[in-house]
DNA sequence: GCGACAG
DNA sequence: ATCTTGTCGC
């Protein structure tokens, strides 16, 4: 059993100087509030995968959109710019939220759902970025995450440990093993279903498998030749 | 008491 | 996440 919880005084510690935290957890908690758990309305075709790579504080944001009728990528949206605020956990959001936006802004084609590289509400205060995305932009997100931020697991589930519930799953890419969890207007169950349905290869489902490999392509070439 | 820590 | 060579395997 795999059991995580986050310690706010490590947390403080890395937080740039002037920073208001205790601000920034009402907003998280405001935010989180905010989150709706509900079935996918629509059936689902276009799927946005969303992923950003990093050199020294520069981002390098890609917005993938995959087709599950077509199978293959149909659009990308690309960002490329500095980033002031450093990676601290249960932070992530101010630091690469913004560039997924601005990535995903540049797509012309609005996806049904879109899957991000990190945890929904699998989060302390309930608001992982993909559940921040989610909210921010209205649309229906996925949190994908490669290791467990916060939670316990117990039969592929993960839970919270302050009041039990559940708050996420844990499906099987290929050789290894994502954690899912809900970021806004989708269900837990719809969320494991279509993750599991998009690992085609190993470690990621597609769409974010994608969306990885053209921002380390967007890294060394530049939005403009990467995306030629 | 110390440490835990998405990308 | 990123810094990095060669090497194992399909």
């Amino acid at each position: 059993m795999v059991r995580r919880i986050i310690s706010e005084n490590y947390v403080k510690s890395r937080v740039p100087k002037g920073f208001n935290l205790e601000a920034a957890r009402m907003v998280q908690r405001r935010l989180a509030s905010m989150v709706v758990t509900m079935p996918l309305t629509q059936s689902v075709d276009l799927i946005t995968g969303i992923d950003v790579a990093y050199r020294g504080n520069y981002a390098y944001a890609v917005a993938a959109t995959y087709s599950m009728r077509l199978n293959h990528i149909i659009e990308y949206g690309c960002y490329e710019g500095e980033v002031t605020f450093p990676y601290v956990p249960t932070l992530l959001s101010f630091r690469e939220l913004s560039p997924m936006i601005k990535a995903f802004m540049r797509l012309k084609e609005r996806p049904h759902v879109v899957l991000i590289d990190g945890h929904g509400v699998a989060h302390p205060y309930r608001l992982g970025i993909a559940a921040h995305f989610g909210v921010v932009m209205g649309l229906p997100t996925i949190g994908v995450a490669k290791s467990l931020l916060y939670g316990e697991v117990k039969e592929s589930l993960i839970i919270d440990p302050s009041n039990g519930e559940v708050i996420g799953g844990v499906v099987k890419c290929g050789r290894h093993e994502v954690y899912v969890s809900v970021g806004n207007m989708i269900t837990l169950d719809n969320a494991l279903t279509l993750v599991s349905r998009l690992c085609l290869r190993d470690r990621m489902p597609e769409p974010i498998l994608h969306a990885h490999t053209m921002a380390n392509k967007v890294k060394h070439n530049g939005c403009v030749n990467a995306l030629a």
